[in-house]
DNA sequence: CTGAAAGCGCTTACAG
DNA sequence: CTGAAAGCGCTTACAG
């Protein structure tokens, strides 16, 4: 092992040049001459030289490190998130720097990180937290962006999923199938997402002149959703057909419907969730769901943050991704 | 929003006191009198001061990083992994750098990443590149860690889970179940997790006098295991059990069983995965699988890399975590 | 315990 | 195009 690394000085000294033609050999775009960066180059690669990003950071105060706090990777729709963001970040030349915000490492000590590192930007892919985090860091001049939930709060941009489109397409869904008695599992209550996706469920079930026929609080949990099920299933007339807020949480209530209760999917239930995640198209999942593209999302998102760094006077923009029902055998039988 | 940070000089400027003062109420076990300490903290509250992490690193050159190579994430063993491991290093005042390595972004680029950003340490998680990406570190004088694999090579720690143990263990429950027919789905070919649960199971089978069924290799990727289960069912002989060698494959491998080809399971056909991740405890995967303990796996490895970093001397271990065999539906009826 | 000063490894005006 | 020099924001011997 060769212990320490090389500097731009002992690159430069190998070179016969200066310190400065060094940084400039490796500085897109700056000022040097093909022989001078060749010599550079031949010395480089001799004493394996690369730039410390570190100290670039500290001159140029950009670290070109994106903060992405993220929780409960549980969902599968998370996962799918961080490796089309980090693909999408990484092929604009930036890092990303993962903190994962739960109970334990509040919101208080992922600020303290976020800004002791001078991250240059910040998304947040956590459902809580979420809000205070995102004008914290306002406060401090990082541009944020919210991945899949929004805020009234001004200057934070966003990428979302068609939420409120969503849940009325799985409405008119349930009620084509003929379905009277539909039910509403909710992520967590004070979540944008959530309350969007039943919006939507509800303007949906009225244009046929329905109601809501139950609703309960899975907290985005599988546990919770569990729970949230085994509730609606109680009441005395029980839901012909149940919506999740995710995925997660309707394979959750996939697994009570139908062998806690022995109640036939679709036939006796019918059963949607939301993201698309890909355990719904496992087939002995087979779950309905409204699609999230996670990898066009990252994009999106990359994209809007680092325009957000550029040009700090951008207007920031909340954008919406198209998504699209996908119909699979916990809504209709084959 | 206030723009620019307060920097350790202007917090001194405010407290009436030197620069190195302020530094040193920020250094834990730096000497400095507890009403110094006082009117620094006032001063820093007042104007938002946090230290500059890229300029502590630079003059300590530690910076507290810990890069962690990941692929695939779509195994969902991995995003739990990364969780934990997550939550383990922040305890110990590290944050993660996320580098997922594929095809496009190889390894090269990663390697480039790891070292300009100066991360203290490595932990590789990905299937493809973990050696050569290993090396490469170990030249460049970075502890490393091999996250559920292990190489020959020397100066790189390993946790793993019981992988040669966990595949007897498979391997006798088949034999138990009175599977004569037992077939094997390899991960990658080179891949020493993939080879030491292939080298457990036939372990197991030999010693009931058995030996293997059918082998063919999944890659660890869901089509490529979907593949590899259509091959052999398609045999003269088809088999009457299956050991793919993670969960993720043996969901694959269910989907075809159960569905394309109308089998019964575990009647006509027992399966098993490794990993126990979470979609194998839901009611209608049911899979069983020789656990390995995510979180018990990150904090050993958490523990042993940053003991690396106080004691470069120390010798570099092999760990390997216990697990259990999980029986579920997927091969033994109810 | 406290402060003045050197220095970590770069980038980037400033001259030439 | 090229080099000498200042400076990014810290930590840490070195004196006192």
């Amino acid at each position: 092992m060769e212990g320490k690394h090389a500097t731009a000085e002992e690159v430069a000294r190998a070179a016969g040049v200066s310190q400065s033609a060094v940084s400039r050999a490796f500085t897109p775009g700056a000022s040097i001459s093909a022989p001078l960066r060749a010599r550079v180059n031949a010395a480089a690669d001799a004493l394996g030289y690369r730039p410390n990003a570190i100290a670039r950071s500290l001159i140029t105060s950009r670290s070109r490190i994106v903060g992405v706090v993220a929780a409960y990777l549980h969902n599968h729709f998370y996962p799918s998130v961080l490796e089309a963001l980090s693909r999408e970040l990484q092929a604009r030349g930036h890092q990303i720097l993962l903190l994962t915000a739960d109970m334990a490492q509040g919101a208080d000590a992922t600020l303290d990180t976020l800004l002791r590192y001078r991250v240059d930007a910040v998304i947040l892919a956590s459902v809580t937290l979420s809000s205070r985090l995102a004008q914290a860091c306002r406060a401090a001049g990082i541009p944020v962006l919210l991945f899949n939930r929004t805020t009234r709060a001004p200057g934070v941009a966003s990428v979302t999923g068609e939420n409120r489109i969503g849940g009325r397409a799985i409405a008119r869904h349930f009620v084509a199938l003929g379905r009277r008695r539909a039910a509403f599992i909710a992520g967590v209550e004070d979540s944008s997402t959530s309350r969007e996706r039943e919006r939507g469920f509800l303007e949906g079930l009225a244009e046929a002149g329905l109601a809501l026929h139950g609703r309960q609080v899975g907290g985005y949990r599988y546990d919770g959703a569990a729970e949230a099920t085994r509730q609606l299933l109680r009441q005395r007339h029980p839901p012909d057909a149940i919506f999740a807020a995710n995925d997660h949480m309707a394979i959750a209530a996939m697994g009570v419907v139908r062998h806690d209760c022995g109640l036939d999917v679709p036939g006796d239930l019918a059963l949607a969730g939301f993201d698309d995640t890909e355990p719904a198209a496992w087939p002995d999942i087979a779950l309905t769901s409204y699609a999230q593209p996670a990898g066009e999302m990252a994009r999106r998102a990359a994209e809007a943050l680092l325009s957000m760094l550029d040009r700090p006077a951008l207007t920031v923009r909340r954008q919406v991704v198209a998504g699209r029902l996908i119909i699979r055998g916990s809504s209709q039988a084959a």
